[in-house]
DNA sequence: TCAAGCGGATTGTCTGACATTCTTTCAATC
DNA sequence: GATTGAAAGAATGTCAGACAATCCGCTTGA
């Protein structure tokens, strides 16, 4: 008999099979932020009973990726502008911090995913995927974050990138910000690979910042 | 009639009733750590249906109160050493942040209220009441990150903090870490009194890291 | 002593139901 | 014609009950 290990795999419940579909059909843009999730209609696309999605719902509001107003019912989460600076406020002091303590920490294993993630972003962003440049570049981040030595560092940024997703679905599409995105992305890792802390933090200290600024932007000239 | 200014009290559901209380009695220790939660007697002692309790649940444990593991149920969620210590190192990355930008934006008024809820901790910190202790600290920070210009700060701040109360019921109750507690949280308030901003860092800094270390203590010596 | 198996307890999930509340439409009044 | 009011329809909040799948502890047998 093969040994356990503690390998076995979680069975996976409707309800968490269901956090799944709408979290990945809210970043997809399947449902627009503001919109109504209206439970009787989800039940038969999801082809599930009211109670499991119900809790499903519960579990994305607490993410804040919806809102449920008692008696209103839930509705993808709406950013203002405010929100938006803050959460990128929060994301620069958490994501420097790691990036920081990454360059001292980061095994040579994980040294070569992030240099692979890096290659993933940036046939990305030669393509026209705005969903695929989205996934490698949290991909490029989440290595980072799970290699800072801090796990808690690492849920709060990715639930923080979560909610920026609601937003930047469209913004990050423009293909200049991947271009300059990338370069930024290629400094971070060439930091962290020669071990340099401090530049390491001024790389990332710059990405937010310029992320920030492309996400205003790209507002200003929609709106 | 008077206008209505958007006033109007969100109505409170069974629900969200049902997360307070629950997340309370964590809180104060009437659920230990690790321990089971089991959904047909919490039915029975609160009074509701299956369905409103499960919905609770995904609450808690998407605030990482509770753990939910698929057919073994819901356990209040069981903290070891080093998530604690993630949990005060990503906290003094916020507070510390949030003191400083608190100290160059808070309002007379606020401060007047920051104020009144130091107070309230030195009576506190007097009795022999723990959960007093752990409610008006949490009052002082709570003021102190509603000031500091940033909302998200103030969210995931609150989170972390509910998290370590998991723990800290029982080793803030030694008189001695109140007294230094209360003389820190002083210094950190006249800093920001003053509008001393670097002041103010530096107190929150030592704050927090003296916060942790009454923890490890508190551990080493009752283990 | 240890392994297999059995049974109770607990969770995951569904169906159906009903009161309450919100939204929208339509009609009546100014 | 515009505004107010009411009523119909839709959606949510909540409950009760049910059943299969799974887990846990205990007994039994080797």
């Amino acid at each position: 008999m093969p040994p356990d290990l503690n390998l076995r795999v979680l069975p996976r419940t409707v309800q968490q099979e269901t956090v799944d579909k709408l979290r990945l059909a809210i970043f997809s843009g399947i449902f627009e932020p503001g919109s109504r999730l209206v439970e009787s209609q989800l039940c038969v696309q999801l082809g599930i009973s009211r109670p499991s999605l119900r809790e499903a719902l519960r579990s994305l509001a607490a993410e804040k990726l919806i809102e449920i107003i008692p008696n209103r019912g839930p509705s993808v989460t709406q950013l203002t502008w405010d929100e938006v600076n803050s959460i990128y406020e929060a994301r620069e002091l958490l994501e420097v911090e790691a990036v920081g303590r990454c360059s001292q920490l980061i095994t040579p294993a994980a040294l070569e995913k992030l240099e692979l993630s890096l290659g993933a972003f940036e046939e990305a962003a030669s393509s026209n995927d705005g969903l695929a440049r989205i996934t490698t570049a949290a991909e490029f981040y989440a290595i980072i974050l799970a290699n800072c030595g801090n796990p808690i560092l690492e849920e709060i940024h990715r639930g923080l990138v979560a909610r920026i997703s609601l937003f930047r679905s469209r913004s990050m599409s423009r293909e200049g910000r991947a271009k300059s995105s990338l370069a930024e992305m290629r400094e971070i890792y060439e930091a962290i690979a020669a071990g340099d802390e401090k530049a390491a933090r001024k790389a990332s200290k710059k990405h937010v910042l310029n992320a920030k600024a492309a996400i205003e932007q790209a507002l200003n000239t929609t709106n």
